[in-house]
DNA sequence: GAATCCGTTTGATAATCGCAAATACTTAAG
DNA sequence: CTTAAGTATTTGCGATTATCAAACGGATTC
């Protein structure tokens, strides 16, 4: 019992953060739940579960409504901070609107963060039709390897991280045309650093097709990228492997002149 | 040293959980910062700012570049998805958008937790001139008595709870006009309920006015207000007093019918 | 009115956090 | 090149705290 009694290795954490972040997951998951549901969902007990779920109360993070708990405003107003904090997003949140009015389509402007992409802005043009889809995209971090946004960004990043993100990757088939291995995927990437723009071809959904451009920052690295989105119907051609390609480089490249510009008083 | 020695009563809480958030909160006022400038806003070592830094990491919550500490995108993720799932946000956004376009003013969607309104969703009109101020607003959560949008949910809140806010509000001067006693601030707030809608006549900022209107639930429970803003050149005479107000009213009106219709699936 | 289901509180103790101090790593200065 | 001073990171250890049982209270059902 003295000496590795549990082989606890690894840099120190601090335990109770990490429950605190899986009781958010798990209310997330479930939209919201009973203390009896969400205790479910975890190896503890109802009392300590409670405990947690007073202390995020306290803290904003979760609120109450009679006996379901749900995530608080917070995260809205703290996404927001975090949002206008972003350089990429303050230089080009206006371009990407004027690209959703100038094609017509869903337009959006990507980050990454941890190998994942990270919806910073949508703009809807006025032949874009709502779709479910775009909600789940805004809420949950996809992988990077089946939307032009994210092959547009990988196919930029330094060849390490690169390597890394793609070493983890699960090649999970979504349509026939889906990415499945990571041989096709950097061939693919290759092309994409050649012509400059991303193209996804109903990978993610069938129907769907989208153009990707990654935006570099001042050192050639990449801080994200601009896409169209739209109906197979719709982009096809000359519009879709030549117009709207166009139209999206442009738009990347003004959003690198307005970071390269324009200083985000800090 | 046994009985009574910390004096610690009240309800039990994860301490753990508590420091994160004020970790979280030093890193969002500072905007991103070092591990030693982020200790020196907290009573705490190095040492122990270091292990928690390294676990918000872990958990997505903070993202690490270079020395810089910044909150991780994360937030902007979960933001979205509890927006989503905010049946007002769902049944609203779409009108508030049409809002501006017929008021060409600013236009905003309006919820209240904890005391303090949170902005669901803004939407620009053609006229509407890009400030910071709205920047600001959408990143922290305002006081409920110098708005249009706050006053209308507080006017109609039920009363223990109306009480309870006013007892806890501080009635700081932001301008000439800001209501500065609970008294006025309860003599306006019962005009609101008999027109039906609240001004705000450059009660927060010099030179802006704004009109807001409650949106009431089935059970006649207020939801959260909608609300037009723009400069006092503007929302002048006829146009602030009726036509205006008839316009968020309308609105209101409008994303009521919208939250009873629509079964936001669950 | 008993029974069953929730959420909440509490006592006790193993586990953890948090400080101090030591150690690595970077940059600046001599 | 060496020293110095500033970072960030790791570690030992004691005081604090988180966690589980188990009891309690409050609501709803049978």
């Amino acid at each position: 019992m003295t000496a590795g009694s549990t082989g606890n290795d690894g840099p120190r954490r601090i335990k109770s953060v990490q429950t605190a972040t899986d009781v958010i997951n798990v209310i997330k998951q479930q939209q919201g739940g009973t203390l009896a549901e969400i205790t479910a969902d975890l190896e503890l007990t109802k009392a300590t579960v409670h405990t947690y779920l007073q202390t995020l109360v306290d803290c904003g993070f979760v609120t109450r409504d009679g006996d379901q708990y749900r995530l608080g405003f917070q995260f809205v107003t703290i996404g927001e901070h975090v949002r206008n904090e972003t350089d990429l997003y303050m230089a080009g949140h206006n371009e990407v609107d004027e690209l959703a009015e100038r094609t017509g389509e869903y337009t959006h402007l990507i980050a990454e963060e941890r190998g994942r992409e990270v919806v910073l802005y949508e703009s809807r043009g006025e032949f874009a039709v709502a779709m479910d889809y775009h909600l789940r995209m805004r809420e949950t971090p996809q992988h990077l390897h089946d939307t032009a946004a994210g092959k547009a960004i990988l196919a930029h990043l330094p060849a390490t991280r690169r390597d890394e993100i793609i070493a983890n990757l699960e090649f999970e088939r979504q349509t026939a045309n889906t990415i499945t291995d990571a041989a096709e995927l950097r061939e693919t990437l290759a092309d994409i650093r050649d012509r400059g723009y991303a193209l996804n071809d109903e990978e993610e959904i069938r129907g769907m097709r989208a153009v990707g451009a990654p935006v570099l920052g001042p050192t050639e690295t990449v801080v994200g990228s601009v896409s169209v989105t739209g109906p197979t119907s719709r982009l096809q051609g000359e519009r879709f492997h030549s117009a709207v390609p166009k139209q999206v480089i442009e738009t990347a490249n003004l959003i690198e002149v307005a970071l390269e510009t324009a200083q985000f008083d800090r």
